[in-house]
DNA sequence: ACGTATTTGTTCGTATGTATT
DNA sequence: CAATACATACGAACAAATACG
């Protein structure tokens, strides 16, 4: 029994204490054998089950564990790796933020896959849609987008106009194939000289390399490389009550 | 009347729904005079406050609006940033995973406060406590921390041993300051020689530079800057059902 | 300066849906 | 099919921060 009670006359939140006491847990190696559901939490901290999910879904966000329906929460492999409010989509939080979006169409064309065949689950030599885009907030071209997707889904992207918007939502329109749900990940990178030429980004600037898998329905729709300006792109995280 | 009614028959949940079109609202400019309050959401949207505050959440967390007590929420019209999970504490992680973390301390001193006087709110030249860090995690160098805490506050650490753990449990158990909230900014970079050198990133390797402010009770605790390894670390984003 | 109304945050209880075992 | 476990959704109440008269 390794349960610190938690104390209701503490301005700290009951989910906060809670957040904490399972860290603690977590780092001391208790959940070796498999992580306690909401029930047994809420039991042993004698707590609702709402602040058992304020505390998960935060610990959830840290990536220290995994949830799924039905199979219960389990500790995240030890990578080193923070999970990230997804980039998603560019255009659309352009678009929010009520800037002026456009993109260069570089390339538009069918190809048989390489690389991307294994992300895609396909096979080499297969047929895939690759698009290549040179995105522009404003005036100044903020990212260049590198994308493959499978003829036999996104076909019909090959005859669309990809000067505006966003890539999923021509998806949808014209092949019917709607984004569901996918994963990226980010890594600082330096840019190749024809990249820096392209993107506008001055000697010694760095940049943003973006992999990501977008799929439709547990099927993998698109792979996507993509290279965003680290002087016009940042990511900012405010935190409190830790 | 834009309210688009939802549909709860749908497999969609309501709060995606909701989320859904609230960000379709705001895109097209209807907010400009005030976010409405969660009331008034659920009674527009006829569903319950749960609901509202799981759209506002995430909204929130996209960094498209900025809830607060007792004023409400608002548009957080804003630059190309991207809301991201706080890194907070490097060490906790590591220690969280079960991975051995140590830190080598190359500086430990009483300074003047330069450049860190503006974002930590004190006068330039007044009395700071520098920390530099080495952090390693298992045996490989994983990134360098400068931080600098006003000596009003911090003036207990130049006494403490540095060389593992988090800085902010020893500026609690020595200082007694507990480190309650802050914000951070997220950027890729290309790491000087030296750097390249300290933390052992090959020719032609980048960095994520971090810039952090820390506060403890509303007042500004420390100013870091970080540089971390970019093929060691990295961020992911899982996404679903959007 | 004080008290009241507003608004979001926290917490409880309860019921039902959905994916996994 | 049944049991398990997380997700969604409703209702309700009080706390805490802010705004306003």
């Amino acid at each position: 029994m390794t349960v610190t009670p938690l104390d209701r006359r503490s301005p700290v939140p009951l989910w906060a204490q809670l957040l904490a006491d399972l860290r603690r847990r977590v780092a001391a190696g208790e959940f070796a054998d498999g992580f306690p559901t909401d029930e047994e939490l809420r039991q042993s901290y004698r707590v609702s089950r709402q602040t058992v999910r304020e505390a998960a879904r935060r610990l959830q966000a840290e990536g220290v564990i995994v949830r799924q329906r039905g199979r219960g929460s389990t500790l995240a492999g030890s990578v080193l790796e923070q999970p990230l409010q997804a980039l998603y989509s560019l255009a659309g939080r352009a678009e929010d933020l009520g800037l002026p979006e456009h993109s260069e169409v570089l390339a538009q064309r069918r190809e048989q896959a390489g690389d991307a065949a294994e992300p895609l689950g396909i096979e080499v030599g297969a047929a895939v849609v690759y698009v290549e885009r040179l995105r522009f907030v404003g005036d100044e071209p903020l990212s260049l987008h590198r994308s493959w997707l499978p003829a036999a889904l996104a076909e019909g992207l090959l005859g669309c106009d990809l000067a505006s918007g966003s890539l999923y939502d021509a998806l949808a329109e014209t092949c019917g194939v709607r984004v569901t749900g996918g994963w990226e990940r980010i890594r600082p990178g330096v840019p190749t000289p024809e990249l820096r030429r392209l993107l506008g980004v001055r000697r010694g600037g760095a940049v943003f390399e973006v992999e990501r898998l977008a799929t439709a329905g547990g099927v993998a729709a698109e792979w996507r490389e993509s290279v965003i300006r680290g002087d016009r792109y940042s990511f900012r995280a405010d935190w409190s009550a830790l």
